[in-house]
DNA sequence: GTGAAAGCGCTAACAC
DNA sequence: GTGTTAGCGCTTTCAC
């Protein structure tokens, strides 16, 4: 009812094989480990032995006395987002090529949940990818000193970073409104804990400055569908011809607000996004995005973290800046003169 | 440059703790282990010593020697299908509860990759969660040989399922079409090593006889947006007024393609999809979906794994079947009448 | 209830 | 190139 009975589930040691092959034990485990420091014809008996006797070397006891898990963790802050399937993808290409296992915590969008998950998951990683973390940059300079850590879309001083090109994409995506006519940007804040929340923001501001476009800002907001549909409420007491809104999610939400309150998109109001996640373009209207490389990103993150792991100087100073392109389609339009 | 100069981290150990406390390392471990078999007063003594000292037990070593490692795996189809987000977070939260790690693995759709990544991952794991595992139902006899395994979403002889009841949605799917006066539909296949394909079908197929419609079928095509579209040539040249797919993402695709074409959804062709995932709300039109208990799938699955894992029997027999509910929105209507 | 000793399966260090 | 020895950090008998 307690302890559980379960069969010890008996696999073959390599001291079944060692006697098998007629050798030690030491020389089955050199044969096995890269580079196999054994005499080929000793390694090929040993091989074969091994086959047939269905020898498969123990993930854990080889942790045990190497300390390394051949184990990486990705975390990544709200597995319902789309945004980071391709991060997903990416991450574990790069992880699977170097004969790593890629375990994914997802946090919830919460500080508190990511960081259990992850206190509890690190001791069995050799690495560390935190894409969009929420938890503060003390905490994770923390676990950055317990083990290799990549930071993705956030920058933090002293730990290596993987970012997209925020500034150039705020700036890209004014550039767009400003030529549609628009001559007042308003954007729809994301979580504060979210650092390319501040960095959109901050980047589009400077944008509007130099492009002589006025702007404000609203939120925060959830950067979900349901932030986007919250945001509309404020939206609606300081009226705008042009949005640009922290993620995809939160324009779709935003869109399918105004549409219910009668504003229509992009003939009342342009809205822009960023991110470019695979339903930005079945959505009516199919949004403008500021597309960022998510599969790039995640291998990126993922390939520096292998270096480190291997021994290689962490790539701290700048962040490590992947380009991002505006994508543009249907949710936004030139501003209507007169009404 | 080959070899890794990591540092080796150096973790408190139990024979620290012991040796500060000023009992046996024995004494520790037990004093740790639930329920902890010392006196009271000594365990207090252990952990203020430990939590003074940041001991931590190594899960490590701890599988070494318990061969149990407190982790279970979960694989799911496709990451990128929203399906899914609602499956792994009930599946976490069962898991957390009982104190144990979860790990995703992503099969993109492939049983290649699915059975690779799961023979890397079964070394380490005390238990398998398979959601619409598109591996064969030997392959997964094999892996329920190794460890306690639970399949979701497919019935497999011998091996413990929690499936939805498919058969109940087919009809009512076939009822509310009828009702709205369709009397033929078109079933749009997924996968063919999706065993949910195959049930939806053929419960389709029997709830058609009975309420006396015509019915057939086109395809197989991917799960997904894309394959949604392509289904579109093949609807285009067998016309028809009522369509059901395997699931909401051929839906989406299926409806977009459409209107390509110019035929409209719901006016021209009614459209009910299975799943119910969170977008389906907010595509144009609002998707008719067979709704399925995603968290609960989930948690039910890693519920019973548990109690596999600590011993208790697999329900074999008849699979665990969870309800569904039709979710009547927009994407189904009256059939025109005349032309 | 607690201590001593043995060992989980593997690799590293040192001989030869 | 290969064997020998000594653990990795923990749990688990078996005594007491």
């Amino acid at each position: 009812m307690s302890e559980p009975p379960r069969p010890p589930n008996k696999r073959t040691t390599i001291y079944q094989v060692a006697l098998e092959a007629g050798v030690a034990p030491s020389t089955v485990s050199r044969a096995f480990s890269r580079p196999s420091r054994v005499n080929a014809d000793t390694a090929e008996r040993i091989r074969q032995v091994a086959e047939r006797l269905g020898y498969r070397t123990s993930p854990l006891a080889r942790a045990l006395t190497t300390s390394r898990t051949r184990i990486v963790a990705l975390v990544i802050a709200d597995i319902s987002n789309p945004v980071f399937t391709e991060m997903v993808r990416g991450a574990q290409e790069a992880a699977n090529d170097a004969d790593y296992t890629t375990v994914l915590i997802d946090a919830q969008e919460s500080d508190r949940l990511e960081r259990t998950a992850l206190e509890r998951a690190l001791p069995s990683v050799d690495g560390i990818v935190l894409a969009s973390s929420r938890m503060s940059d003390s905490t994770i300079r923390w676990f950055s000193k317990q083990r290799p850590v990549v930071v993705l879309n956030r920058a933090i001083p002293d730990v290596p970073c993987v970012v997209t090109d925020n500034p150039q994409g705020a700036r890209r995506a004014a550039e767009h409104l400003a030529e549609l006519g628009h001559d007042h940007i308003t954007y729809v804040s994301g979580p504060e804990a979210s650092w390319a929340n501040g960095i959109r923001w901050r980047s589009l501001l400077e944008a509007c400055i130099e492009l002589k476009l006025k702007v404000r800002r609203i939120g925060p907001f959830s950067p979900n569908i349901e932030g986007g549909e919250t945001a509309v409420e404020e939206l609606r007491r300081r009226p705008t011809t042009a949005v640009l809104t922290y993620n995809d999610l939160m324009a779709i939400g935003l869109i399918r607000g105004l549409d219910r309150l009668g504003a229509k998109v992009p003939a009342d109001i342009s809205v822009i996004a960023f991110d470019n996640i695979v339903v930005g373009e079945i959505v009516t209207p199919r949004l403008t995005t500021v597309a960022a490389p998510l599969f790039a990103e995640g291998a990126a993150a993922t390939k520096h973290l292998l270096t480190m792991i291997d021994g290689a100087p962490a790539r701290t100073g700048q962040p490590m800046v992947l380009p991002v392109r505006l994508v543009v389609r249907d949710s936004t339009a030139r501003r209507r003169t007169g009404r």
